[in-house]
RNA sequence: GGCCGGGUGGCGAAAUGGUAUACGCAUCGCACUCAAAAUGCGACGUUCUCACGGACAUGAGAGUUCGAAUCUCUCCCCGGCUACCA
């Protein structure tokens, strides 16, 4: 009988679906477990990443299952999105047939698989019945003012004429056309993530130990919260002032120049008069033009221009020049810095090109007094103040804390909190992705539609421009409309969501996926949620997963969902795996080092497959696929195959773990018992604690070579066939969630009529682990020095006297006096001696 | 510059204070074969020794400990993310 794979795995690929074996109901005496991976976009095939990524899910789902758990185990496809126009553009198509043939292959890819899914649950958020929720999301988040229109500078493609997503940006050149990439203004729909930034960084803590520490620490720096104050600057001969952030109110004193962003909104007005008029703007339209493609690599030359204007500084009265400098950000703060040079390593810089005062305000304890003209670099260290006023003498940080408490009290400025993280633009000007459900009127103005219009269907008779302009601004059909309020003629909002709003709840989707009357049962998504487990690449660290944390919150406070705990947060433990690299390199179809597996499917069967991606390194870390690797994978199946189909009939039909100890009277019976029983530990410790899938193969694999070396011994003693039957079953079922299709296939090979995925995951027997004899580790004096067999029971004083008695040992003691014997129970004994 | 991950045989990797190198790959030997492939069995860190056995090995160096790949400190190298954040 040889093993076939391609037949092999249809069968049972069948057999699963026609039974419904994943299906998972939604009531169940069981307890829920949710199991999800980050859904795939649609982009025409599935690659290794999926494959791994979906394998160290599946692992987890059927093993959950054979653990007793009711598990949801859904898919979907993140189905809008630019890659399906520019697909349609170049080919001629419609995003829409290019998406939907895409989703068709790559389904039929991933049943090919075997991956155990409830496929009735599937969604594609480019269907209407799925978008629909959201446009409702937002008619309520826009009702709470969560959804708000502002006009702000955004990447501009002057070429595929759209806005691009930071994403898109790479190295200051558009991902598609590789033109540079300007900032222009547009009016665009924000959502106020901003107001949930003190909950985002708050509800972390709860999600410590179940998420990798990095992704934690990613948010956090991403969402850049700092603590300081706002001090007001005034502008000499305006009644206008300077708002300023900083960390350091502790340094104003040192503070003797201020440097503002060339976008800055008081800019025209500071310098009206003063005669640098012509010097600013030539400087700030030359900052414009290498702006964008200046931000990588080494920190840029400071450069500035002076405004021809002072401020003052309220705390000393002095004057301060106003300068436009390349290095402040229009975007954080507030647009403006106080330059001090002294404890600034960017104002020291600058201050030395220009020529600008530097004033010590700090003096750190453990250095010699600092001199401005001996500076060479700035000192930001912690220290006491200095040519501070009033302050003279406080310790920094607590001069931090009066600073801000005299701002407040002499109306100077504010305690104040600075936040790195913007609202998110989710407006884009692309067709393919789900229409905003506004509508303005001359009259009424900004509208929502009506929930009863619902959904604002995309339309999808039209052509994409060559260009990769959005069709939707030139579809009367589309656009023109009537005014939910007052019934007049409007005009429909032709920008559609960024896709990040669609996979921002699409978990919650899946628990009510059918639903025709709401995105979702409240019960059902409480009774789901959180998810238990969620596998996925850690490129979505920040954005999707911060985004989706968000969601379920405004959610909340817009009650579709229930404000209950389980609800704070959606993803209880998350996994990021690793790539699949090839030759060292991130698998690209540019670099040509690509591995296709349907191809691979073809050659070796899923269940190889699935047992590389899953065996050649822990999951969180990076692997290289290699020829040899899967080939080594491919042979352990097969022997594996070959094993069972020699002893099927020769042995007993037994459950995992079944042969007692009554059974291995042999010496040989007895070690394959033990190993049995210890691999049924090993593998499932693994698996639950740590995902360490690895070493659970490895595991089963030294199985494996026991029983190859033991079998034929064993077959010729009764009991002996009853432990090699319980131990191949063991190993089927251990192997089941690795690799489902052989093991079904050799289950029903042996006899056994019940089908693995009905069976609980075996339970060891603690005694069985433990045998006669254990070998002990003699040292001297830390130094491996010999072993001895000792019985299992042998008390301490025996142990160390046998220690003590052994040759090896009694001449490495020779001419030593020993001062302390050590003896760790059943391992090793140590002799101290000098 | 900041943050994170990593550095162990020829290679992917095990071992998280107690036998370093499990498991797999590659290589070599033996068996089977007319032969090869496949398969099975065995060897496999470096080095000294005929052997028994010893010395040295987890990026480098120090420390803690009876005992360190593992804990602490100093430093080097590789990879990733992020970056003028006031």
């Amino acid at each position: 009988m040889k093993y076939n794979p391609r037949e092999l795995e249809g069968k049972w690929q069948k057999f699963w679906e026609d039974k419904g074996s994943f299906q998972c109901p939604d009531e169940s005496p069981r307890p829920k477990y949710y199991c999800l991976e980050m859904f795939p976009y649609p982009s025409g095939k599935i690659h290794m990443g999926h494959v791994r990524n979906y394998s160290i899910a599946d692992v987890v789902a059927h093993f959950k299952r054979m653990q007793g758990y009711n598990v949801l185990h859904p898919i979907g496809w993140d189905a809008f999105g630019l890659p399906a126009e520019n697909a349609a553009i170049q080919n001629n198509t419609h995003p829409a047939k290019w998406t939907y043939a895409n989703i068709e292959h790559m389904r039929s890819q991933l049943k090919r698989l075997g991956f155990s899914y409830d496929w009735r649950r599937e969604v594609a958020t480019c269907d209407p019945e799925y978008y629909r929720w959201e446009q409702l999301f937002f008619i309520k988040f826009f009702e709470k003012g969560l959804l708000f229109r502002k006009k702000a500078a955004q990447n501009w493609c002057p070429r595929c004429n759209t806005v691009l997503a930071n994403e898109q940006v790479e190295e200051g050149l558009c991902w598609r056309c590789e033109s540079p990439v300007e900032q222009k203004e547009l009016t665009q729909w924000f959502l106020r993530i901003t107001d949930y930034a003190q909950e985002l960084l708050d509800d972390l803590e709860k999600l410590e130990g179940g998420w990798p520490e990095r992704v934690l620490t990613m948010q956090r720096n991403w969402m850049g919260k700092s603590i300081g104050a706002e001090i007001r600057f005034n502008i000499e001969q305006s009644d206008k002032f300077l708002p300023v952030f900083t960390t350091r109110q502790d340094t104003v004193f040192g503070a003797t120049f201020m440097s503002i962003a060339a976008a800055h909104p008081l800019l025209e007005e500071i310098i009206a008069g003063t005669g640098q008029e012509s010097a600013v703007r030539t400087f700030v339209n030359q900052l414009q033009k290498t702006d964008t493609r200046e931000q990588i690599g080494e920190a840029q030359e400071k450069e500035g221009v002076f405004t021809g204007r002072y401020c003052t500084n309220p705390f000393n009265g002095e004057r301060m020049p106003i300068w436009v400098a390349n290095f402040v950000l229009s975007g954080y703060g507030t647009g403006a810095v106080m330059g001090v040079p002294a404890h600034d390593q960017r104002d020291f810089e600058f201050a030395k090109k220009y020529s600008l005062p530097i004033r010590v305000a700090i003096q750190p304890g453990n250095i010699p007094p600092l001199d401005p003209k001996s500076m060479i670099e700035a000192v930001p260290e912690a220290g006491v103040m200095v040519n501070s006023g009033t302050f003279s003498g406080l310790n920094n940080e607590e001069g931090k804390a009066r600073l801000a408490a005299y701002l407040e009290e002499k109306g100077l400025g504010k305690r104040s909190v600075n936040w790195r993280l913007r609202d998110w633009n989710v407006s884009r000007q692309r067709y393919w992705g789900t229409p905003i459900p506004i509508v303005y009127c001359d009259k009424c103005g900004v509208v929502p539609e009506k929930e009863e219009n619902l959904p604002i269907r995309l339309p999808l008779d039209v052509v994409v421009h060559q260009d990769g302009r959005s069709p939707l601004p030139d579809t009367p059909k589309f656009y023109e409309c009537t005014c939910p309020r007052c019934g007049g003629r409007a005009r429909r909002e032709t920008d559609t969501f960024d896709t990040f709003v669609e996979s921002s709840w699409y978990f919650l989707r899946y628990t009510d996926s059918a639903n025709r009357s709401a995105a979702f049962d409240k019960d059902k998504v409480t009774r789901w949620l959180p998810v238990d487990q969620y596998i996925g690449g850690v490129e979505h660290a920040i954005l999707h997963l911060l985004y989706s944390r968000f969601f379920v919150k405004a959610l909340r406070d817009c009650a579709f969902l229930p404000a209950v705990e389980a609800l704070d947060e959606p993803f209880a433990n998350l996994l990021t795996q690793g790539m699949v690299l090839m030759g060292g390199k991130k698998m690209s179809k540019s670099k040509g080092n690509t591995v296709d597996p349907s191809e691979m499917i073809d050659r070796y069967g899923a269940d190889t497959v699935r047992l590389f991606c899953l065996f050649a390194a822990p999951p969180e870390r990076d692997f290289d696929w290699t020829e040899s690797g899967i080939e080594g994978a491919y042979r352990f199946v097969n022997r594996l195959w070959r094993l069972t189909v020699e002893l099927a009939g020769k042995i007993p039909v037994l459950n995992a773990c079944e042969a007692s100890p009554a059974d291995a009277t042999l010496p040989r019976a007895r070690e394959l018992r033990r190993k049995e029983h210890a691999a049924v530990k090993k593998t499932g410790e693994d698996i639950a604690d740590r995902f360490q899938f690895n070493t659970a193969i490895a595991s089963v694999m030294e199985l494996v070579n026991l029983i190859y070396l033991v079998k034929d011994e064993l077959l010729a003693d009764e009991g002996g066939k009853r432990v090699l039957g319980s131990s191949i079953f063991t190993t089927l079922t251990l192997l089941f969630p690795f690799t489902p299709h052989i093991c079904e296939e050799l289950r029903e090979i042996l006899g056994a009529p019940l089908p693995l995925t009905e069976r609980p995951w075996p339970t060891y027997n603690e005694d069985a682990l433990s045998a006669e004899t254990l070998t002990i580790v003699l040292q001297v004096n830390g130094k491996l020095r010999g072993k001895i067999e000792v019985a299992a029971d042998a008390g301490e004083e025996a142990v160390k006297n046998a220690a003590l008695a052994d040759p090896n040992i009694q001449k490495h003691l020779q001419g030593l006096t020993v001062k302390k014997v050590l003896y760790v129970r059943d391992k090793l004994v140590n002799v101290v001696a000098d």
